[in-house]
DNA sequence: TTGAAAGCGCTAACAA
DNA sequence: TTGTTAGCGCTTTCAA
């Protein structure tokens, strides 16, 4: 006897039905739509489809719904420790929602970004674009047709949630403040990375209600080698505390202050942001955290939340952030 | 004038091929078989594509080939350093090729593995799976049904690109041997991995060569936290050096010794592997690096060169390694 | 509660 | 060089 099955080596619907003689719809029906059927065929359906190892075919479903059942994430790099995290946990509930997840890595490219995006665009549901580096007015207009949520980035008129490290800020210069600090300095990341621009500016506001001067380091790409070559400048410049745009920074300025044998924190304090390290540091980071695993759900949730519907209602969602302490900062000598 | 596109609201092929009194089919040729056509066909094909905004729908196209214009990446923990770089890559390649990428994290278990794939494999062309958790029978009985290809897991019979870190584990046991070593640590990573289970055994096989004593200190996870614990046992066990399953645990290793004042070199030599850290120790963690882009680009490559035809020829390919002298190995005292 | 039939957007014979 | 036709596997009216 021959199993049954369709060109692609699988069992399909109609090798089901035709086992048990009823029709496709009803197999469809078995597991779509089960209440409308009588409880002994869908046994029987879901039995025979175990047994011969049915796997529904996504394609085909998407086809016929017009839209697949996954969804795509969009990142600049996936390689930086902050990401992973996320993708982990929007794939997680994803899953749990029957969704694939795509991937795709822009490099931090805009055009790349947006080449991804609309070739993403009909094949899922959504697209969570995280730490977009786009334009308003390009991401706007992908809004119009496409499903989309951004994480850390706040664009007028779309679904966002953004993580609000200005809290976390204030909190570290008030730190910084009480033990004698004068002169901060900020270390950049991704220029055109809004939360880049937000802690710069939160930085800015927060030193400046303190009554300290802040020097702004910017930088282009935001990278550890950025962050370890700025050590020179630091020093030079007689600021006794920087912040770093992230850890990875924080990181490199730690070590590139090692390298000019600047102790942390006796002659400068540091500080880092996201607290994405797999392995800490000797002493350990005084960074920022924050809820990620969260903010992947809510923004998962808030995609999935429009199933069938057409678009997006544009809601906003802000996430907080705390001050960790760790041994890299200290008192001015 | 009503823009003529499908019900999801994206111009179809046949939107294109009435505005210009052709046949869908012309449309379709001039995407994937230009030669077949008159080049101003094409031409004019493309234009009015361009016009509208065209995009493929790759749930089509998929489903007609029976095969989507896609691939899956599955692996056991996306937070692990080592693997997005090797997302990265397979990206970057499978996007060349004009292929989307579906990830799916399996947390380290092989049932969620299987259904993983099981639930990927009627979407993607094939199946690149990193660091599998499966039993080899599991493994066989899916490469029955499915192009996959394996990354660090030897199966025979299966389609596999190993990085071979023996010859770098010799030689950096080599160098522990020239610097007074006689007594070894191996840490272990997650106890079911291959990559694990075969720098174990290069350990052992090295350290007897040179007549050294090789103590084993097994973990569940091969995580950080196990590593940093690890140092205790670690340091009463009378080995002057160690070397680790990963870099990520070395660094735990390199920790959990600095909190109980044991110094590094000078006490104990620690040796890490896979070279994955985006930012770096204090001093500079000696380890072991491959060349990932190209093992990430090959399970690409063998993955792809099956297009169109069903099934995979098993190849076995292997990849060296190289032993990275950093600072965190000396002389014994 | 179930079946029949149409069709999602595209590709791939087969014709012309 | 292009058109016609059938159909991928599934869902979804509409009927029964």
């Amino acid at each position: 006897m021959r199993r049954s099955e369709s060109s692609s080596g699988r069992p399909t619907i109609v090798a089901i039905a035709a086992r048990l003689n009823v029709a496709p719809s009803t197999v469809s029906r078995a597991f779509n739509r089960p209440e409308l059927l009588h409880p002994d065929t869908v046994a029987a359906v879901k039995a025979v489809a175990e047994e011969l190892g049915y796997v529904p075919n996504q394609l085909a479903r998407g086809l016929v719904s017009g839209r697949a059942n996954a969804i795509g994430i969009v990142l600049p790099d996936i390689a930086n420790p902050f990401f992973p995290p996320l993708i982990r946990s929007i794939q997680r509930t994803s899953q749990e929602a029957g969704l694939s997840v795509f991937i795709a890595d822009s490099d931090g490219d805009p055009e790349r970004e947006r080449e991804l995006i609309d070739n993403l665009g009909p094949q899922v549901h959504g697209i969570i674009n995280i730490s977009s580096r786009m334009s308003s007015t390009a991401l706007r207009s992908i809004a119009d047709s496409q499903n989309i949520v951004l994480i850390n980035r706040d664009v007028a008129d779309m679904s966002r949630i953004l993580v609000d490290t200005a809290p976390a800020i204030a909190q570290a210069v008030e730190l910084l403040a009480s033990l004698g600090h004068r002169r901060l300095a900020y270390v950049g990341g991704p220029s055109v990375s809004w939360s880049n621009m937000s802690r710069r500016k939160a930085l800015l506001a927060a030193g400046s209600a303190h009554g300290m001067r802040v020097d702004v380091h910017a930088t282009e790409l935001g990278s550890y080698d950025e962050a370890w070559q700025l050590a020179d400048v630091l020093r030079d410049s007689g600021a006794t505390a920087a912040i770093a745009f992230d850890d990875v920074m924080a990181h490199g300025l730690l070590n590139g202050l090692a390298a000019r044998g600047i102790r942390v924190p006796a002659d400068v304090s540091i500080i880092g942001c996201d607290d994405t390290l797999t392995t800490k540091t000797q002493p350990e980071l005084t960074t920022i955290t924050s809820d990620l695993d969260a903010t992947a759900r809510e923004a998962t949730r808030v995609l999935l939340a429009h199933r069938g519907r057409s678009r997006l209602s544009p809601t906003r969602t802000v996430h907080g952030s705390l001050l960790l302490r760790g041994g890299t900062v200290g008192p001015v000598s």
